[in-house]
DNA sequence: CCATAATTCTTTTTT
DNA sequence: AGAATTATGG
């Protein structure tokens, strides 16, 4: 079979250039998975030995993806090639030389809520107040200083305000409670081999040898740990190959630097630059829509992408009265399309926010219309998977404290604050980990429980261990004793569970312990073999659905702060993130795009007036077919920078003004002022003819007062 | 020590 | 609104 049969010239100039740097820019629906898979497809019929091959992907979604398309491109899928994510990859280079890096072999990765937990500890240890020193914050920060590789060392000399000063003493005393549990949080699985590598020339060169052909894929979102490794390992040969679109740089909030891919050419002499122009993904009509929205970024190299595909059929635009008749028109709207005989799996819901998919979850499962969640609320966040997992790592890691303070009471076994404070003190006076304080007491009975566990750690497979896990630890009966719908439900998640680990088994064979945790711990998208079979609407954020592609698309929740988001607002550079995230969302579109939003929506608990996002009158009006009140370009005349932090409304109010011509939300007409929306009714009790408006106008105007009867001012 | 009540966050986005 | 954390009383 011919490789290249499929390709156009472009492309197979991608494919076919096999030594020095290469920097294919492509653009959305280009065909980037196609030159990627076919292009090692092609150096392995060059003869290029696979295991000198390194592939590397964000998501493990796109490495299964990349793996099975070669497969089907060869015939066969060869296990000594390198394809997999940048942690994945940081996580092997790191098993492989643990002894080097000064770590037990039986170290653990926590997660982000273990690495959030080793903060709250630190700041309570040291006395500081939590709401001055908010630890997600702080978190935050020392993940973002370890991806740009900075050490506590020396950030000293940087932290100069009391607030940096902290950062840096937290930041000292985490990355030591690391080191003493034995344990590695995400972040280290990038930076321990760039470590290791300065350290010990001879193991890089070893690896530069090794994988003397590089693919990296979404270079735009490299972040600068990322971008010193992928360059250390290619520095030797330059057999480097770089895919990215600039345009779909969407990960700048965890340090990515799309600058990485304008700097490429600068650190590799002679790069050759492939343009990928042609979209053969969206119809001409989505794609106008796209470069619509993305071409108002001011920071961009202007690109010509097209599609042949054809005009196709016009964006369907919605604009909901409430949240909830927002996802009653998306339901009818895929209930009409399955009597046109679509497929559930032919459509997706985007959100920007995870909070955003409970409501049509709700209506999903109303509608008995069967859906799948993508990510979201995280499988291995639960607390009874989170539990289960402890009791695992603490039996494979006994100097994994975090775990034991987890599950030491778990089920209640009388085991209290004071308890667990002695075993911190004589842990601390003996040097040793809890685990191996503890001599006396309740705690005892514990250890018991763990020690009888690991002895029989390899004497069964290791769906069996957990099922005896969950026995022996009590985690089961008491769930069974509670006899409630929740705890039924978490019983149902083990299970699930189960049945994750024993697709890990029948993957990779009889799988140990030590393999499972340190893989479990990576795999945050669920791998549902399940769900793959059964026709289901997909829901998920924009940043998840990245990659992938859906004939049908409903991009919902379409309001100025919600998308863009109100914490992106204040900033020029955050606001063309979340266009460009706008633009991901609207280029996974084949066929039909539906675009809605609500008028008042429930957030945090209250009811919310927000405007039609900007991101949707970018979008010429002629691609748009809207089946709302024509209110767009009314819209359109309002300044989004208005400060109209007083929109909170009252639904009571709203009620009691029901008698009234004005209603918050309102669009309204000023002879002098121009379209308006009306942000407050301010009733007068005693003379009705007396009710004020308060109403945002366009800047310079901004808000006013006015009375609503005033003949300049007309409803539309 | 624990169950319940009261209170205070939470919502960006992910490996 | 709902989850998570903290206070209270037994």
């Amino acid at each position: 079979m011919d490789l290249l049969e499929n390709l156009n010239e472009r492309q197979i100039e991608a494919v076919t250039f096999m030594e020095g740097p290469l920097l294919v820019l492509a653009g959305a629906g280009s065909g980037k998975t196609k030159v990627l898979t076919t292009r090692i497809a092609y150096l392995i019929n060059q003869g290029i030995n696979p295991e000198n091959i390194l592939a590397i992907t964000f998501t493990n979604k796109a490495a299964h993806e990349m793996k099975s398309r070669i497969g089907n491109l060869i015939g066969y899928y060869s296990h000594n090639m390198q394809i997999s994510t940048f942690h994945s990859f940081g996580l092997r280079l790191i098993k492989e030389n643990y002894e080097y890096l000064g770590y037990d072999k039986n170290f653990v990765i926590f997660d982000s809520d273990d690495s959030l937990t080793i903060v709250k500890k630190i700041i309570k240890d040291m006395n500081l107040d939590k709401d001055k020193f908010n630890p997600k914050a702080i978190r935050n920060k020392i993940s973002s200083l370890k991806n740009d590789l900075i050490e506590p060392s020396s950030y000293k000399k940087y932290a100069l305000t009391e607030f940096d000063e902290v950062v840096y003493k937290v930041y000292q005393k985490y990355e030591d409670s690391l080191y003493e549990n034995n344990s590695l949080d995400f972040d280290d699985l990038l930076i321990l081999p760039i470590k290791l590598f300065s350290k010990r020339k001879d193991i890089l060169e070893r690896y530069q040898e090794k994988f003397k052909y590089i693919l990296i894929d979404e270079y735009q979102d490299t972040n600068e740990a990322q971008y010193k490794l992928t360059k250390m390992l290619a520095s030797r040969f330059k057999n480097i190959c770089c895919v990215g679109d600039v345009d779909q740089a969407i990960y700048g909030f965890r340090g990515a630097n799309y600058k990485n891919i304008l700097n490429f050419e600068r650190d590799y002499k002679n790069t050759k630059i492939i343009n990928l122009e042609e979209n053969y993904r969206s119809t001409k009509t989505i794609l106008d829509a796209a470069n619509a929205v993305i071409k108002n970024n001011k920071n961009r190299k202007e690109k010509n992408l097209f599609s042949n595909l054809g005009i196709g059929e016009k964006i369907e635009y919605y604009r909901a009265s409430t949240g909830l008749s927002e996802v009653s028109f998306v339901i009818s709207k895929i209930k009409d399309l399955m009597s046109d005989g679509i497929s559930l799996k032919d459509m997706v819901i985007l959100y920007r926010t995870n909070a955003q998919s409970r409501i049509f979850e709700d209506g999903l499962m109303k509608s008995s219309i069967p859906y799948k969640i993508v990510g979201g609320i995280n499988f291995y966040g639960r607390r009874e998977i989170k539990d289960l997992l402890a009791y695992l790592r603490l039996i494979h890691n006994i100097h994994d404290n975090v775990s034991l303070e987890r599950v030491i009471n778990v089920p209640k076994r009388g085991i209290g604050e004071k308890t667990l404070t002695n075993l911190i003190n004589k842990a601390n006076e003996n040097n040793i980990s809890m685990y191996e304080a503890i001599d006396s007491g309740k705690e005892l009975g514990f250890k018991k429980i763990i020690e009888e566990l690991k002895t029989l750690k390899d004497t069964m497979s290791l769906v069996e261990y957990i099922d005896l896990v969950l026995d022996k630890s009590g985690l089961i009966n008491e769930l069974k004793n509670e006899h409630s719908l929740e705890a039924d439900i978490r019983i149902e998640n083990l299970e699930e569970f189960k049945s994750v680990a024993r697709a890990f088994e029948e993957e990779n064979g009889v799988i140990s312990l030590e393999d499972f945790l340190l893989n479990v711990s990576l795999i945050s998208d669920n791998l549902d073999v399940k769900d793959e079979v059964k026709d289901s609407v997909s829901l998920m954020t924009i940043h998840a659905v990245k990659g992938l592609e859906f004939p049908y698309v409903f991009l919902v929740g379409m309001e100025e702060r919600l998308f863009p988001h109100v914490n992106s607002l204040d900033s020029e550079e955050d606001i063309e993130e979340e266009r460009r995230l706008c633009y991901v969302a609207i280029t996974r579109c084949k066929t039909k795009l539906f675009i809605t939003n609500a008028r008042q929506r429930l957030m945090y608990g209250i009811d919310q007036i927000n405007p039609a996002s900007r991101f949707v009158l970018e979008i010429d009006e002629s691609l748009i077919n809207n089946l709302s009140q024509k209110e767009i370009e009314n819209f359109s005349r309002i300044d989004y920078n208005n400060d109209i932090s007083e929109e909170k409304v009252n639904i009571e109010e709203n009620y009691l003004n029901k008698d009234l011509d004005y209603q918050v939300g309102d669009f309204v007409y000023h002879e002098n002022f121009g379209a308006g929306t009306v942000i407050e009714v301010i009733k007068n009790k005693k003379n009705p003819k007396l009710t004020l408006l308060k109403i945002a106008f366009k800047l310079p105007y901004g808000i006013k007062t006015l009375l609503y009867n005033h003949k300049s001012l007309k409803k539309i």
